[in-house]
DNA sequence: AAATTGACGGTTA
DNA sequence: GTAACCGCCAATT
């Protein structure tokens, strides 16, 4: 059962874009956070790759910490070398298989958004 | 209108 | 660890 709209309107679009700027702009330095978690946060679950999405289109993303956005596994963007350099400049660690180590850098959201 | 494409998530082998 | 799928959904072809 789908519990969301067939197609977002371009209200609910722009709302989308603006929560998940303003999210990603909240990520602590030195923590992480994940495409899903973004989405779910701004109200719209599944829309991980929506997310992705923005950062990757949206001119002025290079102003937010958008290389604090990692997906669940821990790995880093495809296609964008610089991603990982940029996460251990800030002290995130690695793990052996050139992931992120969820378990100790995953930023818990704090829940006083809306 | 149908198929393809992703800065994704998840399962299975 | 890798690889192959499947589900997801806006944008693109």
């Amino acid at each position: 059962m789908k519990d969301y709209p067939d197609r977002m309107t371009p209200e609910q679009a722009r709302q989308f874009r603006d929560d998940v700027l303003n999210i990603v702009s909240q990520i602590p330095r030195g923590k992480v956070t994940t495409y899903g978690m973004i989405a779910a946060l701004a109200g719209w679950p599944s829309h991980s790759r929506m997310v992705g999405r923005t950062l990757r289109y949206t001119p002025g993303a290079e102003l937010l910490p958008c290389h604090r956005v990692v997906n669940q596994e821990g790995r880093t963007a495809p296609g964008w070398s610089r991603h990982r350099y940029l996460l251990e400049e800030e002290g995130v660690k690695f793990k052996a298989n050139g992931h992120v180590d969820m378990s100790q850098y995953l930023w818990e959201p704090s829940v006083n958004m809306e």
